[in-house]
Parts: structure tokens; C-alpha cells; sequence
DNA sequence: GTAATCACG
DNA sequence: ACGTACGTGATTACT
């Protein structure tokens, strides 16, 4: 047996990685001890991230208590993986942090199904995130387990990942493949892997007693542990990529990319991205720029690049001036190269070989709580043409289906603060920007008139002001400042619950509670952005729900990603219909008075199949 | 590491 | 006192 003590939080704990099987009979004793109760806390070492590509592999499974951790090998052979299986098996409460990596390894790699493994493991990530949900950018504390633990437990406690990065390079390894390649037996990394369920485990105690401080709901707590088995189910299935349609499209992007870049060189310009270059070669081309950025650099964005190229941001022909052929050809290759860089080559390089594309899905991401998706970006593929979109595939012989709920944020604004005009129009079945703009314009009202109410509401959503809302839609600031003082006549219970709001936020150290319980945390200069959390951090909740409601339906294997204010799906061709309105039922609920409904499109076998539906 | 940019809801 | 568009992830240039 090799043994390593270190301190924590005036305690010294022991680090056991067995060598033999004798060691291993020890662990097992350890395990099933009499003199030990209470939850085990779980952790793996693996060679990296790519949970499904072919040459992955689970090094260590660790187990332990607040005092002594066992670092099991399973890379060494089957004895070793037998002794960490039957843990995995045997023990009845598990403490993870960040467990929907784990989950996924372990049933990816363990034979352990999230099933299995799910309804017995308590998160320190998610229970953390569910005190103070802000990243350290933001002036939180963060989800990593070392910021946690220095907060939380030790201010001394070890920085497992970040030293290791160091004893990575030490060994000329890099971090991306350190993990991989780190001898099994190094006494660091050894070090570490044991003393990440120790702190795990003296995290816990704390947490719950904060949660319980704090008067954050166990039920809140327990349905959080319930999106990320979901989600984690979704990044198990994954999504079917049509290879040799990216191996084309990459191609194509490659060719515009270049071709454009050509042309860009003829006026000056080495390199399409950098935007030092491009400004020089514009102003010495005789255009004047006056955009500045936050640091005072010149603008050379997509918006002051199409005006020079009399291109609308669609790409339209506004015929407003003579085109600058260097600003067209900068958005063209631009374009084209992250189209390629960022969607056609992650999904190459992250393609299993199963042919699926397995993303994180991140159930509890934004400070609103919001999820996100990564590796690849999922959530943010282009929408505006099919071209991306049309790489991911429905299940064999099942069809794409996209659900998203009806103008979401905006009933929820109406729910939270009780608008009642709002509500009523809600209640009628009307899309609420016609409803606002007749009850302005009378029945006369026109399409622009509806945009302009729209533009407001949006701003009441996202607490913005009557400049941006009027840059925004290309209505006059005049127009925009009417619109804003007839939606405060209208509906005043938005201003009124604002300002209700941010008092209640300020009484409580600067920290709002949701309707649905959630902690959100405001910024003393921006109390404003109140609503808009409220508005998005009940909305995503709104999401959660459909998704347990979606699970009871009997479709979670159907489901492929949540969108914020949509969820993917994938049916049997033959079932679409059904699927479809199954999935409508669990998106349809009451908020507050006000209906939540969604409604389902049926496409073909590629997301991109669903282009121009719903838009 | 920070800034700028561009994709999404 | 006043007014403030919100939330993400990924790539590339540059220091």
C-alpha cells in the first residue's frame, strides 16, 4: 500500500492507494466498516474530456470519507476494477462534485449506468451553484472544487488541478495530455486524486447547513439532481453527424474562406481577423470610421463592416452607397472561417465512433441558472441558414421535432409581476405585441407599430433603455420614447415590481429569491437587471419542468438538447405526431395566471430540416 | 490573460 | 441623481 498524509483544516488525512490485493481487502474493510456511516464521496481521474472518442480511458476511481481517501487504479486490471465496481455497487449515498461528468465516465467506462448511479449521489457543485450561482468574474466564488474549498474549508487548500498542470509541464506534458499520460503511480497526482473526495466530503456538511441557513428548499435542491440526470442522459445519446456532408461543407468553407481572403490581401490586408489591419486598410481607403470599442480601438465589427459593404446584417443589398470591396470581402472570409473553425472542425474532432456528437450540456450554467452546452456549442449554431444545422441528425428512422414556448420571458414578466392588462391578453390566445399594439393604436394598428411595442416589451425584459431599444428595432428614439411611456401607462405593474424588486434585494445583502426559490445575486451598480434575471432564471425553470414533464411522457431517450425556450427531439418517423403533441402537453402549464404553452415543429431526418419553420 | 468578434436564446 | 439591454461559448489577435 502507498500512503500519503496532508493537512487539512488542522486535521491530517490519509491518502491509501492499494498496490495488492491484499490492499484491496483493506479498502473493502474500510468500505464496509461498522465505525463508518454516512455518504462516500466519488471522484475519477480519466486522460481527458472526450468521454466517447475511442482511445479514452478511466484511470482511478477514488472513494473516501473526510479523513481518509482510497485512490483505486482501475487503468491497472481487472482485480482493481472489481474492487471499485463492487463500491460503486454496494454503497448507498455518493457525494460528486460536478457529477455529470462522473456519471458519464463511469456508465460510459464502469458499466455503472447513470440510471444506477443518479438517484444515489448528492452534487456539491450544484448545491454550491444554488448558494452563490456567479462565476469568480463575476465575484462569486466559482463551482471549482479548490475556490470552494479554500471558502468553504480551508483557506489553505490545495489547488489539485492547478498544481498538477505544473507537475505536468515539470514532466514536459502539457494539460492536455497530462492527464493522460501522468504515470498512474506519481505520488501528486496520486496525492490529489484522494485529497478531491476528502475535500468533497467535508464540503458537503457545510453546504447543506448553508442551504438550510439560507432557507434554500431540499425540494430545489432535489429537482436540480434531477436535470442533470437528464441532461446527462441527452449527452449519453448524443446526436447522429452526417460525416461526409462535413467533410464537404469543411471544403466549401475552406475554398470561400480563402478566396475572400485573396481578395482582402488586394487592399492591404494580410490577415482577415485582425482588426488593426482592416481599420488601417479602411481609413486609408478614404472611409471614415468613428466606432469605437471599450478600450477605444476602432469598430470593425459586423454592423460597421456591412454599412460599408451596403449590406444589411442579413446580407441584403441596401443600395444606400457605392459597396467597399474590402469590408464585403472581410465579412465573407470571416464568416466562412468560423463557420469552419468552430462548427464543421469541432464536429469532426469531437465525433465519436459511434458517429454522435456527445455534448456537455451544463444543467445549472448561467447565474440565472440558465443551461449552457458545450464541446461543441450546440445552443449557439447558426439559425439563419441551414448550412450547420443540417449536419446533425435524428436518430435512424426517427425525424426531427423542435417544441419552443410561446413568447416565454414575456408571460413569465406578466406572471411575476402581475401585469393584469398583460394577462388578459395572454388569456385571449393573442400574440401580446398585436394585443399591446391595438390597445395603443386602436384596430388601425400596423406591423410597425407592433414592432415598436415589441422592441419595448423586449427592453422591459431586459431592463434597457429607450437608445438601444430604438438602435435596436431602426425605430426613431421619438417613436421608441412614446412606446416605453405607453407600456408604463398600460402595464405599471412592471415598473412598480422593479422597484419592489431591488428594495427586497437591497434588504437581503443584495441577493433576489426568485419565484421558484432560486438565490440570484445582483451587482450593486446594475440592481436594475433584476427583472431580467427573474424573467430568465424562471423561464429556464419553466424549461426544467417541461423536461421532468417530458421524462414522465415517457420520451426522455427522445430528447437532444434544451434551448433555452425550445427542447430538440428526435421520434420514429411513424410516432412524430404523437411525440409531438406529448411534447406539447409537457410544455403547456399555468404560471401565475398565465398560460405557458409551446408549440412542436416536425421536420425530416437533419435539425437543418427545420429551417424557416418557425421563423 | 485580455480584448474583440460572432454565433445563439 | 441619473440611466443602464440580459445571459452564454468559442476563436483569434495581441501583449
Amino acid at each position: 500500500m502507498q500512503t500519503y498524509r496532508h493537512p487539512v483544516a488542522g486535521d491530517t488525512v490519509t491518502v491509501h492507494v492499494p498496490q495488492t490485493p491484499e490492499d484491496l481487502d483493506r479498502f473493502a474493510t474500510w468500505l464496509t466498516g461498522a465505525d463508518r456511516r454516512g455518504p462516500i464521496a466519488l471522484d475519477t481521474e480519466t486522460s481527458g474530456l472526450d468521454i466517447y472518442s475511442p482511445g479514452y480511458r478511466l484511470r482511478t476511481v477514488q472513494f473516501g470519507d473526510e479523513r481518509t481517501a482510497w485512490v483505486i487504479h482501475w487503468e491497472r486490471g481487472l482485480r482493481f476494477q472489481s474492487a471499485a465496481r463492487a463500491a460503486l455497487r454496494r454503497v448507498s449515498r455518493f457525494l460528486i462534485h460536478n457529477a455529470a461528468f462522473d456519471w458519464a465516465v463511469l456508465d460510459e467506462h464502469a458499466g455503472m449506468p447513470i440510471e444506477s448511479l443518479a438517484p444515489r449521489t448528492t452534487d456539491t457543485r450544484l448545491k454550491a451553484g444554488l448558494l452563490d450561482p456567479r462565476q469568480p468574474q463575476e465575484g462569486g466564488i466559482g463551482s471549482a472544487l479548490k475556490p470552494l474549498s479554500a471558502f468553504y474549508i480551508d483557506p489553505a487548500a490545495p489547488d489539485t488541478q492547478g498544481d498538477l498542470t505544473s507537475v505536468f509541464r515539470s514532466l514536459g506534458l502539457t494539460k492536455a495530455t497530462g492527464w493522460g499520460a501522468i504515470p498512474l503511480d506519481h505520488p501528486t497526482y496520486n496525492l490529489y486524486a484522494g485529497l478531491d473526495v476528502i475535500l468533497t466530503a467535508r464540503l458537503d456538511p457545510v453546504l447543506t447547513r448553508e442551504l438550510d441557513r439560507l432557507g434554500v428548499r431540499p425540494a430545489l435542491v432535489q429537482y436540480e439532481h434531477e436535470l442533470a440526470r437528464i441532461t446527462t442522459t441527452m449527452q449519453r445519446a448524443g446526436m447522429v453527424l452526417d460525416q461526409d456532408y462535413v467533410h464537404e461543407l469543411s471544403a466549401t468553407l475552406t475554398d470561400e474562406e480563402r478566396h475572400f481572403a485573396d481578395v482582402a490581401r488586394r487592399y492591404g490586408v494580410d490577415n482577415v481577423n485582425s482588426t488593426r489591419q482592416i481599420a488601417e486598410a479602411l481609413t486609408g481607403m478614404g472611409e471614415h470610421l468613428t466606432d469605437r470599442t471599450g478600450s477605444g480601438a476602432l469598430k470593425v465589427d459586423k454592423a460597421v463592416l456591412s454599412a460599408l459593404a451596403d449590406l444589411s446584417l442579413q446580407g441584403e443589398r441596401l443600395h444606400a452607397r457605392r459597396p467597399n470591396p474590402l469590408a464585403e470581402a472581410v465579412i465573407r472570409s470571416k464568416r466562412a472561417g468560423k463557420w469552419r473553425s468552430t462548427y464543421a472542425e469541432t464536429f469532426l474532432e469531437t465525433v465519436s465512433a459511434r458517429g454522435r456528437i456527445h455534448p456537455f450540456v451544463h444543467s445549472m450554467a448561467a447565474r440565472t441558472s440558465r443551461m449552457s452546452v458545450t464541446r461543441p456549442a450546440l445552443q449557439t449554431l447558426p439559425s439563419s441558414d441551414q448550412m450547420i444545422r443540417r449536419a446533425l441528425l435524428a436518430d435512424p428512422g426517427h425525424v426531427m421535432i423542435s417544441a419552443d414556448f410561446s413568447a416565454i420571458e414575456m408571460r413569465v414578466l406578466a406572471g411575476l409581476a402581475g401585469v393584469a392588462r398583460m394577462k388578459e391578453g395572454f388569456l385571449r390566445g393573442d400574440d401580446i405585441h398585436w394585443f399591446t399594439a391595438r390597445l395603443v393604436k386602436g384596430e388601425g394598428a400596423t406591423e410597425a407599430d407592433r414592432k415598436v411595442m415589441k422592441g419595448a416589451g423586449f427592453s422591459k425584459v431586459y431592463g434597457g433603455g429607450v437608445a438601444t431599444a430604438a438602435r435596436q428595432t431602426g425605430a426613431s428614439e421619438e417613436a421608441m420614447a412614446r412606446a416605453f411611456a405607453e407600456y408604463d401607462r398600460l402595464y405599471p405593474e412592471i415598473r412598480r415590481a422593479s422597484q419592489r424588486w431591488q428594495r427586497e434585494a437591497r434588504a437581503s445583502g443584495m441577493v433576489f429569491v426568485s419565484a421558484t426559490g432560486r438565490r440570484l445575486p445582483l451587482d450593486r451598480d446594475r440592481t436594475y437587471a433584476v427583472v431580467n434575471y427573474a424573467c430568465q432564471s424562471v423561464a429556464r425553470d419553466c424549461l426544467g419542468q417541461a423536461l421532468l414533464n417530458i421524462e414522465e411522457a415517457g420520451c426522455l431517450d427522445l430528447l437532444k438538447l434544451p434551448i433555452h425556450d425550445e427542447v430538440l427531439v428526435s421520434a420514429p418517423r411513424e410516432d412524430a405526431q404523437d411525440v409531438a403533441r406529448a411534447i406539447e402537453r409537457a410544455m403547456t402549464f399555468d404560471l401565475y395566471g398565465v398560460p405557458i404553452l409551446a408549440t412542436a415543429e416536425i421536420g425530416g431526418r437533419s435539425w437543418g430540416s427545420l429551417y424557416g419553420s418557425e421563423y
